[in-house]
DNA sequence: CGACGGGACGC
DNA sequence: CGACGGGACGC
């Protein structure tokens, strides 16, 4: 990893090339916790189909030299480290070790911080594009990268007119990533900046004041709450501002009633899980129907495991019958599936 | 003379 | 819970 050192000339505030280098390009380098007992070969045998890997760092203890099971990967690219993280993370390395490892983009090393870094800030891109263009002239130049979320362009509040600047979230960080590698560079595509920036400078506190309301309230005892019926229809929306939050919420579709201890016990296999609930009927153990189908929902800690959930359940038999799995309060549901047409 | 660089979201 | 080595440095 020596190729990108030389050019930049380190111009951050007294970081030399060598350490700066380490996150160059922006986030292809992973954090990994795995089992202390993995040695690096491990990793760079199951790591190196990702792509270019330029170094592997097994953490260990200065003294004893053994591994904390913490474990960094350098790839050539942000794109290599993103697919890497979202093959990888929840798979377990060795087949005597039952302990599914995790994965993430590591922090830049300059940053200091060690929260974890969230898709949310991985999957949106930031663009300049024609004053001309529509959301719906962005979102073609912008869908072979992957799964569009949403495509929205900064207007003039008044006028209505566009300012030339477009935000596209992807589904997935590698999507958003291999855009930013591989669109016209006329865009000046980089990630944008999560919407509600944090000051950044005295970061430590806030991010775990957000963390603690994230998963605190203690461990969801109302995975089965047996009095929700007021608040139907209106699922609770808690962290939905409008399109802009990132979807962390699965809809599960079934042609036949489930019960919620059903839906949790298929989803509990998939690492993230909050919580599950159905929409039920007050009279019944079965989940209400909801325009003849039976619905529930499945809230996961962040987008990479709504995502493995997917991947893992969708199409899988429940009481009989292929079951539905998708993102749940997407706005782009409906128009994505008018334009494949099946 | 003659064309580069810029860039942030209605709570 | 789970976060930062090694090597060697041209002005």
């Amino acid at each position: 990893m020596d190729e990108a050192g030389s050019s930049a000339g380190g111009g951050v505030s007294g970081f030399r090339p060598g350490v700066d280098s380490l996150d160059e390009p922006p986030n292809s380098r992973i954090f990994l916790v795995i089992s202390k007992y993995t040695p690096e070969a491990v990793l760079r045998e199951r790591f190196s189909r990702f792509g270019d890997i330029q170094d592997i760092w097994v953490v260990r203890d200065k003294h004893t030299k053994e591994s904390k099971g913490i474990a960094f990967i350098k790839f050539a690219r942000s794109s290599q480290a993103c697919r890497a993280m979202e093959e990888m993370h929840g798979q377990c390395l060795e087949p005597n070790n039952t302990k599914p490892i995790k994965v993430f983009i590591a922090q830049s090393r300059s940053s200091g911080s060690h929260r974890d870094v969230e898709d949310e800030e991985l999957t949106r891109i930031f663009v300049m594009i024609p004053k001309s263009y529509t959301e719906e002239d962005l979102r073609e130049k912008f869908k072979v990268y992957g799964d569009i979320e949403y495509c929205s362009i900064i207007k003039n509040k008044v006028t209505g007119e566009s300012k030339g600047l477009g935000y596209v979230r992807y589904l997935k960080p590698s999507q958003a990533a291999q855009a930013i590698e591989n669109c016209d560079r006329s865009f000046r595509a980089i990630l944008a900046e999560p919407k509600n920036k944090p000051s950044e400078s005295s970061e430590q506190d806030y991010y775990s004041n957000m963390r603690q309301e994230a998963l605190g309230h203690e461990p969801r005892v109302n995975m089965f709450p047996f009095d929700q019926q007021s608040e139907f229809p209106n699922f609770d929306k808690n962290e939905n501002r409008g399109q802009e939050a990132i979807s962390k919420r699965l809809s599960v579709v079934s042609r036949v009633p489930f019960t919620e201890e059903q839906l949790f016990s298929i989803f509990d296999i998939v690492p993230g899980l909050e919580y599950c609930e159905v929409q039920r009927d007050p009279y019944s153990n079965y989940v209400y129907l909801v325009s003849g189908k039976n619905v529930g929902y499945a809230k996961f800690a962040d987008r990479m495991s709504a995502n493995d959930a997917i991947s893992t359940l969708h199409g899988k038999i429940l009481n009989g019958v292929r079951l539905k799995v998708m993102l749940a309060d997407s706005p782009r549901e409906e128009s994505n599936k008018r334009q494949r047409t099946y």
